[in-house]
Formats: C-alpha cells, sequence, structure tokens
DNA sequence: GATGAATGAGCGTTCATTCAT
DNA sequence: GATGAATGAACGCTCATTCAT
C-alpha cells in the first residue's frame, strides 16, 4: 500500500470464480497478519496461503499495497456500517451513553477479529510515501465519519457540546482507534476488555455530550 | 528497531569526536525521516547524510535498529522530563486546565519538531516481531507516564474523578499522541494547532477531571 | 555449508527446466572452485558462471552453504557407490592388491575430476563451527565407508590384520584421501599419479592385510 | 595467510618489548582458534585479546595471514625439533618401533596442545590462492621432513623397506597429520588416545620397515 | 611507536514483480 | 486465465586495513 501505485487499477473481478479468488486473497492476508505476523505477510506467502499462485494474485491486484488497500476499504465499510447503523435515526431515542457504548463495542469487536490486520492498517496509514497520495481514501474515510458524527450531534442539540464538529469527530475517532490498537499490543494490567470500554465511552461522552449530574457523582 | 538486538552494545563513545559522530547519526537520521520518509532511512543513506561511512556508523550501533532505539530513547526522555516538569510539585498552584494544557502544548512542540521521527517511532512501536520482546522500552515508557500521572491526579485528590488511574494514565496516553500523529498526517480542514490543542485538553480535562459548573454551562 | 541450514530446504525441482538450473549451478560451482578458487565461489559469481539470477540461485538452494552441501553428498555417494562396487562380493574373488588397486585408482579419479571441489570439500569439513553440528554428514559417510571397509576385511578373514575394524577404517580413510589431496596442491618430485598410487596401495595394504612372504622380500 | 602477501615482510622485532608484543598476538590467535573457533579469530578480536591495539598489531604483521603464517613457521619448526631429536644419531639405536612411537606420540602432543590451531593451519595449507606462492613454505617444510626420514631410514638399511624415499615420507607425513586432525574433529567411538598412537604406529611402521616377524605374528 | 576511529569493497540474502509457457 | 521459474535492485552488515593524532 505504500510504494507507487503504478497503473490503473485492475478490472473489477465479475465471475463468481474470480470473487472466489479475491475472498481467499483476502482471507490468506488477514489470517497470516493475524497468526505470523506483518513480516511473514509476503507476497509469495499469501498465494501460497490462498491456494493460488503468484500470477494469479497479480492478476487481480496491481500491487502489493493494492491488497492491503482493499483490506482497508472493506473494514473502513464496515466501521460505517456499523457507525450509520448505531448512529441513525431509528436508534436516536436511546441514551447517548447507550449508543456509544454500541459504537465503542462494536468498533471494538472489529478490532478484536482480526488484530493483526488492524495493526498493519493502522502501521500502513502512517507509512505514506512522503506526499504521496495515500492519505487520499484514509481522509475521505475521516470525512464519512465526521459526516455520520456530525449527524449525530446534530441529533442531540440540546446537550451537544463540542462546537467545532470536524475536530472532534477526528479526535474522537482517532484517540478511540489508537487506544484499542495500543491494548492490543500492551495488554495493560487493569484493562481488560470491559473496563478498556468503559474508560473510552467515558473518554467520549465526557468530551461530546454534556453531563448535567457531574456535581452529584462526585462520590465516586 | 523490531529485530533482535544481536550482540552486546557498542562501546559508549567516549571521546568528543565519537560524540560528535553520533550527533551526526541522529541528525541525519530524523532528517531523513523527516524529508524523505520512512523507506528512505536505510542505512547506506542514513551514513551518506550523517556524512561518515557505513563501517563508521556499525562502529557506533549494533544495528540498523539500534539507532532507531536510541532516538526512541531520546524522545522518551524528553516526553518524561517534560511531564515531570509540569507536573511537579512547584506547578501545583496552577489550575489543572493550566497544567494540562502546559503539557499538551510541551508534547506539541515536541511532534512538531520532528514529524518524521515521531511517525517512524509510532510505526515502529506498533511493529512489534510476532510475540516478541519489544514492547520492553515501550512499556517502561507507559509506566513512567502512569507513575507522573497518578502523582497529578493524587495531588488534586478532592477533583480527580477517575477510579482506575492505571487504566486512565493508559487511555489519555495513547489518544494524545494518536491525536497529535494522525494530524502530522492528515492536516484536516478546521484543525490548526491552536484548534488542535484546545481540543485536547478540553478531552483529556473532561475526562480526568471534575467539571462542577457544567451543570451552568448547559446553555452553550 | 557451515552455518545453520535455516529454513526448510527449497522445493526439490521436479521439472526438466529446474533440473537444468540445478545442474548448470553444480556446474558454475565446480568450475569455480576448480579453476578460480574457494574464495571466488561466491553466490554472485556462482550465479553469474552458472547463467542465472541470483534470485534463481535462491530458488533452489536455502543458503549459500545449501550448494556446498549438495555437492558434498554428491561426492560422497559417488565415493560410496565406488567401494560398494569394488568391494562387493562378485568382486572378492580377486586378490587384496587387486581390489585396494581399484579402490585407490577410482578414488584417484573422483579427486582429479575436480581437485577444486575436493579442496573446498576438504576445507568445509575441517570447518565446523565451534561445536556446532557440522560433521553430522561427515560422520554419517564415515560411518557408511566404515560399515564397506569391514565387510571388506571380514571376507578376507584368513589373512585380515586389524583386530580394531573401526579404527582402522578411520585411518585409512582419512589417510588416503589427505595424501591424495596434498598432492593436488603440492605436486611433488618423484610422486606423479602412478607412483602415488603403488605408493598408498602398499600404505593399504600391508597396513590392513597380513603378508606373509614379508621375510623373504628383505633385499629390496 | 591466504590472500595477497603484499609487500616486503616487515622487519623482524629485535626488542624485548617487541618480543613481548609478537608473542602476545600468537597467544591471543591461538587461544581464539582453540577457545572460540576460526570465526572469531578476526584482527580486531587477537588484538583485543592480546591486549594492543590494532594498529599496533599492523606494526609487527603486514597482513593477518602473516598472523598464521608466523604461527605455521613456529609450528613446522617445533615439529623438526622434535623429530630431528628423536631420529638423530644418538636414539637410533633404539628399535624402530621405539623411534616411530616416539615421533606419533610427540606430534600427537603438539597437536592436542592447540587443537584449533592445527585445524586452522590445515585449512589455511588448503586455501592456497589459485596458483598462488603459498605452497612455497609448506613444500620446504615438506622437504626438511623428508630430509630428517631419509636420514632415518638410510640408517636402518637392512631393514628399511621403500625404494622411494621422498614420496614415503610425502604419504607417512600427511597420512599421520590427517588422522589426528581428524580425531580432533569427529572423536570417533573407538578410537581413544592410545588406540589412535597404535593405529598410526603400526602404519608408518608396516609402510616403511621391514617386519621379519610378521609370518609369526599372524596368530593375532 | 602506539592508538583506535574511520573506511568501503564486497558479501549473503530478500522479495515484489514479470512473462514465457 | 493460470502458472511459477526467473529476475535483479536493494538491503543490512562484516572486517581487513589505513592514517591522523
Amino acid at each position: 500500500m505504500t510504494r507507487k501505485t503504478k497503473n490503473a487499477p485492475r478490472n473489477p473481478p465479475r465471475q463468481a470464480r474470480s470473487q472466489a479468488t479475491v475472498s481467499a486473497i483476502f482471507d490468506a492476508t488477514t489470517r497470516i497478519l493475524d497468526r505470523e505476523g506483518a513480516e511473514a505477510a509476503t507476497t509469495t506467502r499469501i498465494a501460497a496461503v490462498a491456494g493460488v499462485s503468484i500470477g494469479t494474485l497479480y492478476q487481480y491486484f496491481a500491487d502489493r499495497d493494492a491488497i492491503l488497500d482493499a483490506l482497508q476499504e472493506r473494514e473502513f465499510d464496515r466501521a460505517l456500517a456499523l457507525m450509520s447503523d448505531v448512529l441513525s435515526d431509528r436508534h436516536l431515542a436511546r441514551s447517548p451513553r447507550a449508543t456509544v457504548t454500541a459504537v465503542v463495542r462494536g468498533l471494538g469487536e472489529l478490532y478484536a477479529a482480526c488484530p493483526g490486520l488492524q495493526r498493519a492498517l493502522a502501521i500502513d496509514a502512517l507509512s505514506t510515501t512522503h506526499g504521496g497520495p495515500k492519505p487520499a481514501r484514509v481522509e475521505a474515510f475521516d470525512m464519512r465519519i465526521i459526516a455520520i458524527v456530525r449527524h449525530f450531534l446534530g441529533a442531540m442539540h440540546a446537550t451537544a457540546r463540542r462546537s467545532n464538529v470536524e475536530a472532534a469527530a477526528f479526535v474522537v475517532h482517532h484517540a478511540v482507534r489508537a487506544v484499542m490498537l495500543a491494548r492490543l499490543l500492551e495488554r495493560p494490567a487493569g484493562l481488560d476488555e470491559k473496563a478498556l470500554e468503559a474508560e473510552l465511552v467515558d473518554l467520549v461522552l465526557r468530551y461530546l455530550v454534556e453531563e448535567p449530574r457531574a456535581v452529584k457523582r462526585r462520590a465516586r
């Protein structure tokens, strides 16, 4: 994903067989990333684990990076689908806490499902070739996230706290992601999955949404 | 930085000339990371930019990774020094907001000074060899950060909000770091340095410290 | 050949083209060893002389050492085949002298065919990494040689002289090998191929086999 | 010892201090070869173990190879001194068996004193740069050995067996050396030091010297 | 003489990518 | 379309040797 993005992207696969091949490549990459680490994810190994030849792999992906790009797209779509769903109007009756908890939990599950992949994607996002076109996709994703969050905040006008919605969405998005990723690597004492979720929900809620009973809560 | 750190570390440089050489290598690495990206930071290029031969480079560093390790150590020390200073007892008279602002601003300056290096260090921290011993230094850093933050929270007992101090320190540390890093890469609209600082201070303050006037603020 | 033999051995070549490539690598290595000396046998040079790329070389051999290992195996097999044949039961009707002469002559031809390779293999056998597992293959070879020699000695029970058969086989094997090798290097006056053969046959015969008419032979 | 033998040899050291330095370098090299293996014997390590700087080392030896050359010379001298002594006229009254045993035992002790060095010297002797001037010293040594052996054989005219004395000396010399070296590496079962000595004495004696009682011995 | 920081040619090796079959 | 043998630029690293101090 990092290098050059040379030629035009290959034709999107249409046949059933093609779809199966692409799926096999995705699965193989994810599995290798999770079980063998990022260093093992060579094109040769991906092809081997996917059960296709290296030549076939290059028929579907222009580049090694194109595989990671596609996987990133897929994870982005999943995250967006989750958020669209939870923050959609039909759930807005719920309390802000319930909503934020649902988002954090959902994202947590997404991360836990393929930690190696998430780690690789995070690295990749940080590895932009100097001035390259990489962040385009990432920024697009961020914009979509921001749109969703703004919609959410707009819906709870009475209690929403932030004035700079873009900034708030950016901050929340990266903070949550980073903490989840960090726990994947460090597994610090006193921070199991439940505790992490509680802390993140609190972090987000206090930041984004007003908290009228703060005074009473002091006795914690 | 990722692999094994093979043999005993090279003799620590003692002579003046040696110190100059090591400095040149540090500067060259930082400059390459900032200006040419992480991929350009090969041993050959570092030596060339530092104006020394590849052999000299290896007289001071056992490994390519050892260079990054030393740079990481240096940045860690700087961050810790900053926090120790700002959070030390002699500053505790200040308001929590003033204190947190000082920390965020200080860290922001640290990051802005060498964004490429910070990015590389973040990548490196994510790149642990599968199950390897890498996070040792990183975890040690985290522990020290946590100790400092706990000290800070303890000093404002009346208003401190979190019960799980380790978790809170972990969350805050990674959240702040990630947001700063992300801005380095994406430079999103509506999030200049000042705005970023304000958002982060708010994020941290509301999360960590009680906010008695929250009720009155509702009308925002 | 000395170090670790890291990963699983590369897939054994199956296609005709593959076989040709492996042969080219073997031939190139042998030729370089014979004509340019052991120091010239770098992976780069081997690939160049073989007319393949360095990448292709590594598709067939895990290691530089793996090439020498395979060549050693091949030479071992040739020597064992020779001895099995000459010392097999179907030749036992011959006089001991005829048999030993056949062995010495056969080995001499093997050595003369690729003196540089033989020299390199001898060096390699001496180069065991300190306490390493290298001699495994070499010892296995020795054991097979010893087994064959013992069979031979057993067949001429009436005249065999040695009581410690293992020791005798070891001694003969290394003595013959060393003398042949030494002549390859030094080509001393008065020791042409015929003379060398005669001396070695005598050395072995007198050592291994009884010589009843020694008393009569005196007047030489 | 292997490479190029560039310039004229450095002035032979004359001062006491110089002698001490050279000795330290010899001892260091021998010790490293014996305890750490041939791969550890770099110029840097030799200088470190000898307690001198690398610059000083190069003041006494033109080359890395020059160190091994000098060590080879020293071992050659020791072997020759041993043989001159044992085979000298004043010992000729002894039986041939006693004489040969003394030689074999003496050489065995020389080898056992520094096996790593002996191994390195053997490798070195085999590693001649293609067509280089290396064997000159080795051949000179062989000539001296041959002279001594011829003198010995001449003294026992009645019983000496070989007609081609040069060849015989060459054969015996290399055979004995190789077997001793091989045992250093392989330590085969059933071949302890005493057994090895017995076998070698027998090998040499039967080859070189008439054995009138062979017939009677048959019952062995 | 002694020192040791500096040198750099050259090594073994990896892996994304191509293309003849 | 599928295959996988072939490619080769590029990397990290070693170590014998030099030379300014």
